[in-house]
RNA sequence: GCGGAUGUAGUGAAGGGGUUAUCACCUGAGGUUUCCAACCUCAUGUCACGGGUUCAAAUCCCGUCGUCCGCACCA
């Protein structure tokens, strides 16, 4: 947290003013990690949602999709977040301090976090873990803090326990079979979506960091594990970035992504080439480009489904912040849906090169035999016979089936068998690389590094130089007067700017010229549109730059055009 | 969740058991003004919410909720 001289409260107050993010459900107390999006904040976050999702849709093998948040509970166990989000807290009966209980037990467990409660409980009294805070040994029993919001799928008593989701991810996976007939069944392939996530943090602080509804855009892209891709980095080649390394393996160093990933600090080339593209979205959503850096997440704290990840961070008003999470999920949640469902279609086929011919001998159950034998245990005695690799046992023999029993197998109950057939290819899970955004973390960023004061004539002067495309409003209408007839003309110019397909634009015709530049540079207007009498003659106006004050005359038809094609800058 | 601080116009602040609650900026209306926060006049609040004490509460007390800082927690 560096001292800026209050720069981050005067940031803050000027953006609950002019209606940008504000909290939210104010005249009611307000709720702690629920913020609202103004008039302003809006229109901001519609733009730099539309652009994330250009920013991968013109990959051509990126498609979007919009799945429900509310999601069944069945859904969330199997993605491991029913159990990974219920960590186990353990309370002080002295001094009420609260503690997780895996970290209390660290020093005396390898890894304390898979231990159900009661033997957290008895553990932190035979251990002798005392309180922190207060230096007794007396704990409440270990309760479950779950971090989803909970609620029942079904109106009257019954109904269906559902969360809300915790992350956007899951629609994905449970999508991947349309996706991968709308792919014609060629990986790779990826999908986006955006919307919103929800966790119900203790204590949400620092503004919009932690947010208990947050905004969401994760990209889950489905590769196969085998394939090993070809990426082209030589957009990126004379840009060293920020890295952070895994302190295990490595230490911080300025580097090409594509020396990182040849070099193996980024473990693999999908992951290298997603953080590519996500710092070019960043910087063209207006993140100073030297205040990012990626880290690399250590074992420790991976989540539970990550291979490798690492995060983008945006240094801002509250430090290093992470605001992208680039994971390689591997296979963990395709294999997860598909052994908690038994449903196997989460899974792309491999053709082979070359078909495959296999002749191979096999010991086969004697169905006769077996069946009697050994009854309702039959078919997992010849599921075992078929896996075996040896085939020239010396009978009797003990046989291990899937539940772990022996059975005894004796030559009579034995039939060799050659089996020839052509394979053509095989199934496989699919590994996924998640690039995850915080959307909301990303415009705060936005806003704080754009937001520069500065002064002017003495006076202090603030402005936002938001980049011309995410700015929410593209231009002011300001008439110089409002008398003489300028009124009717810059209302007319109003309403046809606003007509124009993705543009949009603002009326201020109240106080000195001066003061509404000034209103308009604060939220970021790029573009000035002042209407004076020689408008009424020509049909021109003046545009003024933001940026610099700039100013030129243009004609009112020209000015339409260029903002339809999204060209003004080239007028200067 | 614990401890401390705190809640007064759109924003930021001052005040404080007594009738019309201050200040600055902002915003709106009118006037004035021919291009960078000019000026003049006027307007906008039941002082977070609920209860209590009191003749009288924005002020004192209790509770709730929120916010900020510290602790703890945190893909």
């Amino acid at each position: 947290m560096s001292d800026d001289g209050g720069r981050l409260d005067r940031l803050t107050a000027m953006l609950r003013r002019r209606g940008v993010i504000l909290p939210a459900f104010e005249i009611h107390g307000g709720v702690a990690g629920l913020y609202d999006f103004g008039p302003i904040g809006g229109k901001l976050r519609r733009n730099v949602k539309n652009i994330w999702l250009q920013h991968w849709a013109k990959h051509g093998d990126i498609v979007e999709i919009d799945s429900p948040t509310l999601t069944p509970e069945p859904v969330l166990i199997a993605s491991g977040h029913v159990g990974e989000f219920n960590d186990y807290m353990s309370e002080c009966k002295s001094c009420n301090s609260v503690f997780r209980s895996d970290h209390l037990l660290s020093d005396h467990h390898p890894n304390p976090d898979v231990l159900p409660p009661e033997e957290l409980n008895s553990l932190l009294i035979k251990m002798g873990v005392t309180c922190p805070g207060c230096n007794q040994n007396d704990w409440l029993d270990a309760r479950p803090m779950n971090l989803m919001f909970e609620t029942k799928i079904g109106a009257m008593r019954g109904g269906r326990t559902a969360y809300m989701r915790p992350e956007t991810a899951q629609g994905m996976f449970m999508l991947f079979p349309a996706l991968y007939r709308h792919f014609r069944n060629r990986l790779p392939f990826g999908a986006v979506q955006t919307g919103k996530g929800y966790r119900n943090e203790i204590s949400p602080r620092q503004g919009m960091i932690r947010l208990r509804e947050f905004n969401m855009a994760e990209l889950e892209y489905f590769i196969d594990p085998e394939v090993v891709p070809s990426h082209d980095f030589s957009k990126w080649n004379s840009m060293p970035f920020n890295l952070i390394p895994d302190p295990d393996t490595s230490s911080p160093v300025s580097m090409s992504i594509r020396d990182a990933s040849e070099k193996g600090i980024i473990r693999h080339p999908t992951v290298a080439w997603f953080m590519g593209w996500t710092w070019d979205f960043l910087v063209a959503v207006g993140i100073d480009p030297n205040r990012i850096r990626f880290r690399q997440h250590e074992g420790t704290e991976m989540a539970h489904y990550a291979s490798d990840c690492w995060d983008a961070e945006i240094e801002g008003s509250y430090g290093w912040i992470e605001c992208v999470g680039i994971a390689h999920r591997g296979c963990y949640d395709l294999g997860a849906h598909e052994n908690s469902t038994g449903n196997s279609s989460l899974k792309a086929w491999r053709p082979f090169q070359e078909p495959k011919s296999v002749d191979k001998t096999i010991l086969a159950g004697n169905g006769a035999v077996i069946g009697p034998a050994f009854r309702e245990k039959a078919n997992a005695v010849n599921a075992a016979l078929a896996e075996l690799s040896n085939t020239n046992q010396e009978y009797p023999f003990q046989l291990t089936l899937d539940d772990g029993s022996e059975v005894t197998i004796e030559e009579n109950m034995i039939e060799m068998k050659r089996v020839v057939a052509t394979e053509h290819g095989e199934w496989f899970l699919p590994h996924v690389v998640e690039p995850a955004f915080g959307i909301d973390r990303i415009i705060w960023h936005i806003l704080d590094h754009c937001y520069i004061e500065t002064e002017k004539s003495g006076e202090s002067y603030t402005l936002m130089q938001l980049p011309e495309f995410i700015a929410p409003v593209n231009v002011a209408i300001l008439p110089l007067m409002e008398k003489d007839g300028l009124v009717e003309v810059a209302d007319l110019l109003h309403r046809q700017i606003c007509s124009i397909s993705d543009v949009s634009s603002y009326y201020d015709g109240s106080g000195s010229i001066g003061r509404r530049y000034a209103r308009a540079d604060e939220v970021g207007v790029p573009w000035a549109i002042t209407i004076d009498h020689q408008t009424l003659e020509d049909s021109t106006v003046t545009i003024r730059r933001r940026d610099d004050g700039l100013q030129m005359r243009i004609e009112m038809d020209l000015l339409q055009s260029k903002l339809a094609t999204g060209s003004i800058s080239e007028l200067f």
